[in-house]
DNA sequence: GCTCGCTCATAAGGTCAGTTTATGTCGCCA
DNA sequence: TGGCGACATAAACTGACCTTATGAGCGAGC
């Protein structure tokens, strides 16, 4: 095969083709400022620093990013497209950070969390970031795990405040709703399924084997009711990911949460699959114990995440 | 300020507090493989190498991610919610890869695509990664422009493909509906027509001075012709993060597409104000040369943009 | 008109994270 | 009991990134 530098796409380690966060990170700061200078002493380097590094960036990409004059640097047309995607990767690294702060266990925890792994994965973290905009001295801690054991924390006093994804709600505890979740069929694009004109109806789904989670989970008991405890598994597995990764495969339909596979659905790795006469809603809570109202960050938090 | 270690967030670049982007795709291998030597394997480095990475991300983060034993590694159940979250910084960073890729003048592409800039911002580092996974040799090379400019580049010969995201497709060209795209109004959460109860009508949209993209630009035409040449602008700013900033800044109501809102509508720092009476409703159209249908390549990427 | 102040670029040296090679320990299995 | 697979530890190497120091272009004000 020949080596001509980067003729065609090489599979390998995506790091190794991307600039670093801390390059994103100043390519943003110098499209805000408008100033390599400026951008390096926000970031707390020496403007030499942040020169060479956006210099190294531009030729890592092959495509100049900013236009430098006396006065100061704007980006080029392709630097604006680069930022906007660099952008998504910072704010995905933000979000990381908000929730592995949270995971650290902490004995001066100001805010202690227990969350559904669906809620945990997919809506904590945006919130932590929320809330640590509005309050950033709010030490918050995490716990995630299912619905039992988020009823059993928050009873143990072990968290303030609970998210769970279940169709009930768990004795000794109060709740609000703060959003709804739809399950839906998905398959790879190839499926059958995916080229239906029809609508699937409850007795068809019920009939097929699916790639499922596991008896027991949030996912997998929203489903039996509503097939009226049916539902035939094809593989059953314990995560989200692996349900989504076996589907994407081609194993299989499959019965994900839409906060699940959004991002899978809008690069058509999967297809969802229209549903008629079945409803697969169901409510995201937040929940605490009896009597005891959210009060302080827990009361902060709570309303960040209702509208 | 105490300077206890990392009790409290402290602003600063998140490059620091996170693991960087080899870590976590490391991070990705193990989960997948189930052992850091596989994971070592896999991404071309040596065991330690891979033993000394995750056990420098486990003491940045203070948290265990995974269970080592003589017979493999597996992660624990914080590990597990890492890897969820350092999963979503990867896919970001390889769509900012395939993205970027695209930007690199090349003589030996063998798809020149031409797209708008909310087309080729948010969509089509997805469409690239898909045609990757599709086609790895297809060489694909990107420019974004307006309209005006997609079709100046397909009618001399300088672009295979386009996507326009306007009212009306130049003359010139064929074009075929990919999807659609709302225009949506939105405030900062303090606005007081985040608060309102009856949804917005039309003259009042057009009477309010609004955070708008420029004159002559795809979201602007939709806005005036739906409000009939009428939108009044409070400020007028030359890109779309230019006017997002502005309004989670609270300078006032902004209307943009829903693509470009879906993260601060999910975290809340925007609102959607509802609408009604006025269709800021627009399509998105791959394009071409009239007459000259997309063949190889241009096919490939435009059967992929289409359920 | 000259100098100050802002910008970015270049050069030389230091530091540290991440890497490799080499070796040790533990548990399982034949 | 020896062999194999997986992970840990130690020591030395490498290179990316940083800093300090200095140079050069452009504009504004005295």
């Amino acid at each position: 095969m020949s080596e001509q530098a980067g003729e065609t796409y090489r599979a390998g380690s995506v790091a190794h083709r991307v600039p670093d966060l801390g390059a994103m990170e100043l390519l943003l700061a110098v499209a805000r400022l408008g100033s390599l200078g400026g951008a390096a002493r926000e970031l707390g380097i020496t403007q030499p620093a942040a020169s060479s590094r956006i210099r190294s960036m531009e030729r890592q990409l092959g495509v100049a990013l900013v236009d430098r004059s006396p006065r100061g640097s704007r980006l080029t047309d392709a630097g604006a497209l680069v930022t906007d995607w660099a952008r998504r990767v910072v704010e995905a690294a933000e979000a990381f950070d908000a929730g592995a702060q949270a995971l650290r266990v902490r004995r001066d925890s100001r805010l202690r969390v227990a969350a559904s792994m669906t809620i945990a994965e997919y809506l904590l973290p945006g919130w932590l970031l929320a809330l640590r905009a509005q309050r950033p001295d709010t030490a918050v801690s995490l716990h995630a795990g299912n619905s039992a054991a988020v009823a059993e924390r928050l009873l143990a006093d072990e968290a303030d405040l609970g998210f769970v994804e279940g169709l009930t709600v768990p004795t000794g505890l109060d709740s609000v709703v703060i959003a709804h979740d739809n399950l839906i069929v998905v398959a790879a694009p190839g499926h059958a399924w995916s080229r239906r004109r029809r609508p699937l109806d409850g007795a068809e789904l019920a009939a097929t084997p699916l790639i499922l989670r596991e008896k027991g989970s949030g996912t997998r008991q929203v489903l039996d009711a509503a097939l009226g405890g049916l539902a035939r598994p094809l593989i059953e597995l314990s995560s989200t990911t692996a349900v989504k990764a076996a589907a994407v495969s081609g194993a299989g339909p499959a019965v994900l949460s839409e906060l699940a596979v959004g991002e899978e659905l809008s690069m058509r790795r999967l297809v969802g699959i229209p549903l008629s006469g079945v409803s697969l809603a169901r409510d995201l809570r937040a929940v605490w114990p009896t009597g005891h109202r959210p009060v302080g960050p827990a009361r902060d938090l709570l309303s960040l995440t209702r509208g």
